[in-house]
DNA sequence: TTTTTGTGTATTGTATACACTTGAAAAAAA
DNA sequence: TTTTTTTCAAGTGTATACAATACACAAAAA
């Protein structure tokens, strides 16, 4: 994990515990910590050059967001992710991301277009210079642009949530350049679809995007 | 709020921030502690009876939860909820809810559908009753048995945190005696479509439970 | 050898102490 | 009277100290 970066502008404060949350969940979403890991609150303080305080009060934040699981006087852990949480997430992405597309259809602003055509040819960028960072934030960016253009915050957050908890998992499937002109071409009729205002082929273009996303990562076994 | 009952059993023990966290959400939900009102740590450690550090942890859970929000440098006071809110929580519980129904036909275990004529029967005594709590108790007691035959614990995770947001409101809404006679039919005929094992209907069913919700609770004018 | 019992240490749970910020009231100036 | 400045108390942010528990390992008994 390194150390803690703590070069933030003097004029946008933030509390420890929110840094020491970014560097963790960050931590786990990268896989640099990994599920069943004990985090302890000592060894994370001293490493971190905080107290133990601020750690705590991160880790009850992750505990909340389902990153880290707490084992009564034993402390926390990184959650393990089964199969099935895989699938239950996606058996509820599944409905969200066709909901945030269908909405999309009908609120997204002419900005908005601009900002998704944009982020579609990022993603296609991205993927032909093989970074795979970098691929993985425009393909992230593209679906937050979807979601902000359904103008639903508690859906947005909830999408993203769900998004997190797999993370991990969908990083291989998105590294894999099999995938990589598939996803282009989905990411181009989910666009299409929503600029023209077609819930119908819209909603469709979004579940056949979850529906590939889930054969290929359930069929891999890089998870317990 | 009372004071914090500290009769946990002794083979049950629970983390005093969890206490703090259960006792400081069931005064929320319940309007005890109003939307806008401060939560300060010391007085309410000084009326729960224990120190800053289980309230604050406490406080982060509820941050995470949406109940309260953090006001940078000045603390938490309780989340307010406005119309839009409300609009959204339902925009997408009516996609879950109906996931959930579909869910259940497939999946519905013979002791589930036991519980599920039960909780029927169970709400339709409480509207005898009148009694408030218990009519709200066995409404969610209802859905519940539904969330979890659909076997699926993420998505019974979100419904109920989406529930928690506008359960003040729904509370207003299931208290309106006009409103019985119509929760009665359309649990009854969930169950039915659930028991028999049609999705379609059942979808349909849960659909138009939450759009008269909506409507309902939209027209009224007891929120901001 | 196996099981039980003790003992110590590592770690969490909780309380408290200290530092710093903010907001409001009081005092001073215009 | 109005505006500005000062002061101070209330409250959050962070660190540390103390208490209690659980796990591991060793010692003793079977």
């Amino acid at each position: 994990m390194g150390e803690l970066k703590l070069q933030m502008n003097a004029d946008e404060y933030l509390p420890l515990r929110d840094v020491v949350f970014n560097t963790l969940r960050q931590g786990i979403l990268t896989g640099e910590l990994e599920p069943g890991e004990r985090l302890m609150e000592i060894h994370l303080a001293d490493r971190l050059g905080v107290s133990r305080t601020p750690i705590r009060e991160a880790i009850r934040m992750l505990e909340l967001e389902g990153l880290v699981t707490m084992i009564p006087r034993r402390g926390a852990e990184v959650s393990r992710i089964s199969r099935q949480d895989i699938r239950d997430v996606l058996e509820v992405r599944l409905v969200l991301d066709s909901l945030a597309t269908k909405l999309a259809c009908k609120r997204i602003t002419q900005d908005q277009i601009e900002e998704l055509k944009k982020a579609a040819d990022d993603f296609a960028a991205a993927t032909e210079s093989g970074d795979v960072t970098a691929i993985a934030q425009a393909d992230v960016r593209f679906h937050d642009v979807i979601l902000a253009a359904s103008h639903n915050k508690r859906l947005l957050q909830m999408v993203n949530n769900l998004a997190e908890r797999i993370y991990r998992y969908r990083l291989e499937y998105i590294k894999d350049k099999a995938n990589h002109a598939r996803l282009i071409e989905e990411h181009a009729k989910i666009m299409d679809c929503v600029i023209k205002g077609d819930e119908g082929s819209a909603c469709i273009a979004a579940e056949i995007h979850i529906v590939n996303q889930e054969n290929n990562m359930l069929s891999q076994d890089y998870k317990i």
